[in-house]
RNA sequence: GGGCGUUUAGCUCAGUUGGUAGAGCAACUCUUUUACACAGAGAAGGUCACAGGUUCGAGUCCUGUAACGCCCACCA
């Protein structure tokens, strides 16, 4: 609070030296973001340069110019924005400001994701705090209460990435649940499914208690917990001891696998026992399985087909039945009364006090395992059998005349070369998760999202675009993961299933920047659909963003709470600085712990910046940049200086590395233009210089600003803008559509 | 169990193709000179995790080790 510089040799000698009078007022205070920034935004929203339609119109970019696009990943409507979200807006709001600026037909698509199951157990949340559950108010009601919600999240979002100064085309916005999305989300199932592309199957599937849905592997985290490995026989007479953790389910035990190259228990491989086991009779088939490995525990496991994915693998392999015993609410549903309707935890210890009793319990030790938990809601999965709606990754289909499955697509989009992904080391991660790909499970137990496009009535099952004719059709009550729309996203928000011209022009869009984190969620599924239903890649570069920590490298999260709030930043250092902060340095897939300084720093650029101004435009009055003089050598090679440089930086912009171009930039402007180049040409500018090389200074001056601030505008669009506006040379009526001072390569 | 990343100045991090290291912040000295004290000038600070190797030369390539972190995976 201490510093307000003082300007009063300012008004006390307002025409000495070379300072000119010419220079406008503005300049005489140091850049107050805040009251500048939004003064440009207003001019950018009033130009409509962000449409591409309105470019041609405008005759800032060529009708056949080559285009560019990008759709912007869909934030959440769950709340607000975050600094993931900015740190993702500045990126893709540099690569398109540039290619604007270098002509191209440059198109950035906004939207939003309904999300499903994020926004609608964030509104379940909320209700809940008023003692209201969604079965009170039922489907239709509840689901008024999240689309209102959603649309005040999609408000609040739609002013951050304004405040952004995001670049986005707001005449073609889009969002995931909208009709036009709809549309291509039933089209899409309708086509996979005569495909024979989705089907409905009866499987073990990931259940979710606690937010009472399916989902799907990826949206399965292991979390290490530590457990009790309990060894025991399940009668007297039963030959083999097997090891398990979770002894509640063995009342769903139907066989006992154990490796066929076991000496111990090979003979008794093919034959059946039957026990009753805690009350519950059992019909266990010991077989031979070489997935049991010899060395864990007994060497025997226990398999329990319904409760268990690779339990229900090792059953279809070896024909045993599947038995379900734990229901929805992971409560049990068969057994005495020490079981039945019991939670699976006191389940558990009633079953190992009657191992106990009965003198089966042969060994407790701890142990420590992997717990599947659900990612959004945080329970603890309960496999289960359910009949769900799953899209067939390793199916053989005709795909244009040529046999192939969805995973080879994925495959083969990134494999042949038709896809780059930045940083390259991603290319391995994403192939390994083809690799280790099952069907993905699509049907959600949710009210909030696409209600999937099938009706029932008695045996006869309907799947089309539309609701069929006649009485008595009931539609499916699931509605699809919300990944299922977001994979249609390159195509859908530019009109598909509609042969548009969008479609045409922008399609394959240019790159799609996000963050690695949902590579497999978005990134594979999006490559699947495009490549299925398009036959082309949806994008030709994946730039992938690395997560925003705080300072100390932390996750920010709300127990935490370390989690800062961009618009706080914004206010307090504008938002030239933040983006700087987001982009200098950063290079693709690394994390950034965002620490105040480092945007602290870049504010004081900002300010630089307007001080350059303020000293070249008294130096260059009435220089005419269109009427170049003959330079003298040193000002020529200061002119030679930029050119290369702007090259340069060009080259780093189409490899896209901007974490190092804005940080060159941030150092000519400084520490060259600044401080060598300002101060060295101060004795050529005096009255009693000579006029010729005075001349050639003062143009030499008029240049570098010009270019300085056209290089830096992808970076810090808003005070370079600013400072446009009050340039007496410029050639552009804004920055955002004047011309990069590169050629085109 | 696989795969990947990180380890560089007190702190947070850059370092594109190999040529004896850079920025911001912090700390030190000087300067309020007519673009800017949200500044300028100057000085200081690093055996680039460790051990080998390739090379005329390695923070940068190769091998191994350690610590930390991340992702994937059906060891019950």
């Amino acid at each position: 609070m201490k510093n307000l510089p003082p300007i009063s040799h300012q008004s006390e000698a307002p025409n000495r030296g070379i300072m000119a009078r010419m220079v406008p007022d503005i300049f005489e205070k140091p850049y107050s973001p805040t009251t500048s920034e939004p003064k440009v935004l207003e001019q950018w929203d009033e130009s409509g340069y962000s449409n591409p339609d309105t470019c041609i119109k405008k005759g800032v970019c060529a009708p056949d110019a080559e285009a560019f696009s990008i759709v912007l990943p869909p934030p959440n409507v769950t709340g607000t924005l975050h600094t993931g979200h900015a740190s993702m807006l500045a990126i893709e709001d540099t690569i398109i400001r540039f290619r604007r600026m270098q002509g191209k037909k440059t198109l950035w698509l906004p939207g939003t994701d309904h999300a499903g199951i994020a926004t609608q157990s964030k509104v379940e949340k909320l209700l809940e705090k008023d003692g209201v559950r969604k079965q009170d108010l039922g489907r239709d009601e509840f689901l008024k209460r999240v689309e209102q919600f959603a649309q005040e999240s999609h408000d609040t979002i739609v002013s951050q990435v304004k405040r952004m100064g995001a670049s986005v085309d707001w005449t073609r916005e889009a969002f995931t649940l909208d009709e036009a999305r709809s549309l291509a989300v039933r089209t899409t199932f309708k086509k996979m499914h005569d495909d024979g592309l989705i089907y409905r199957g009866y499987k073990v599937i990931n259940w979710d208690p606690k937010g009472q849905t399916v989902i799907s592997d990826d949206e399965v985290n292991h979390e290490e917990r530590q457990a009790t490995l309990y060894t025991f026989r399940y009668s007297k007479d039963f030959p083999i001891p097997i090891a398990t953790t979770r002894p509640e389910t063995k009342v769903g035990d139907t066989g006992v696998a154990v490796n066929p190259n076991d000496p111990r228990y090979a003979e008794h491989i093919g034959k059946t026992f039957d026990v009753t086991f805690c009350g519950v009779p059992l019909s266990i088939k010991v077989v031979g399985d070489e997935s049991a490995d010899m060395e864990f525990g007994t060497g025997a496991v226990g398999i329990t087909p319904a409760h268990s994915q690779t339990d229900a693998q090792m059953a279809e392999r070896h024909g045993l039945p599947m038995v379900q015993v734990i229901d929805e609410r992971a409560k049990m549903m068969v057994g005495g009364e020490e079981l039945m309707g019991k939670k699976t935890t006191e389940a558990r210890e009633a079953v190992v006090a009657w191992l106990q009793s009965e003198g089966l319990l042969e060994k407790e030790e701890p142990i420590t395992h992997n717990v599947s938990v659900a990612e959004r809601s945080g329970g603890v999965i309960e496999p289960l059998p359910k009949t769900q709606w799953f899209v067939a990754v390793n199916k053989t289909f005709d795909h244009n005349g040529k046999q192939t499955t969805l995973k080879e697509i994925m495959r083969e989009s990134v494999a042949g070369g038709n896809i780059q992904i930045l940083p390259e080391r991603f290319d391995k991660t994403y192939f390994h998760w083809i690799d280790n790909l099952h069907d993905w499970c699509i049907s959600r137990q949710l009210w909030y999202g696409h209600r999937i496009p099938v009706w029932y009535r008695g045996e006869e099952t309907h799947v089309g675009i539309t609701a069929p004719e006649g009485d008595g059709w009931e539609q499916d009550p699931d509605t699809l993961d919300t990944w299922f729309s977001s994979a249609l996203w390159t195509f859908s928000t530019l009109g598909w299933p509609q042969q548009t011209d969008d479609l045409a022009t922008y399609h394959p869009t240019s790159v799609l920047e996000t963050g690695y984190d949902i590579i497999f969620f978005w990134v594979a599924r999006m490559i699947l659909m495009s490549g299925y239903l398009l036959d082309e890649v949806p994008f030709k570069t994946v730039y992938l963003h690395g997560l925003v920590r705080d300072e100390k490298g932390r996750k920010m999260s709300k127990s935490l709470g370390n989690i800062v709030d961009p618009l706080d930043l914004i206010d307090k250092h504008g938002t030239d600085a933040l983006r700087m902060a987001l982009i200098v340095g950063i290079g693709p897939g690394a994390d950034n712990n965002l620490s105040e300084n480092k945007i602290k720093a870049y504010s004081k650029f900002a300010n630089k910046l307007w001080n350059i101004t303020r000293f070249t435009l008294g130096a260059t009055e009435g220089v005419d940049l269109t009427k170049k003089p003959t330079l003298h050598a040193d000002d020529e090679a200061r002119v030679v200086e930029i050119d290369a440089l702007a090259k340069e930086i060009t080259n780093d912009m189409e490899l896209y590395r901007f974490y190092l171009a804005g940080e060159k930039l941030y150092h000519y402007a400084w520490h060259t233009f600044a401080d060598i180049i300002i101060e060295g040409c101060k004795e050529h500018l005096t009255e009693t210089a000579d006029p010729e090389r005075s001349a050639s200074t003062r143009w030499m001056l008029a240049y570098l600003l010009t270019n300085t601030l056209k290089l830096l505008h992808p970076f810090m669009p808003f005070v370079t803008e600013a400072i446009w506006g009050h340039l007496p040379y410029k050639n552009a009526d804004m920055l955002m559509v004047a011309p990069w001072p590169a050629p085109n390569k």
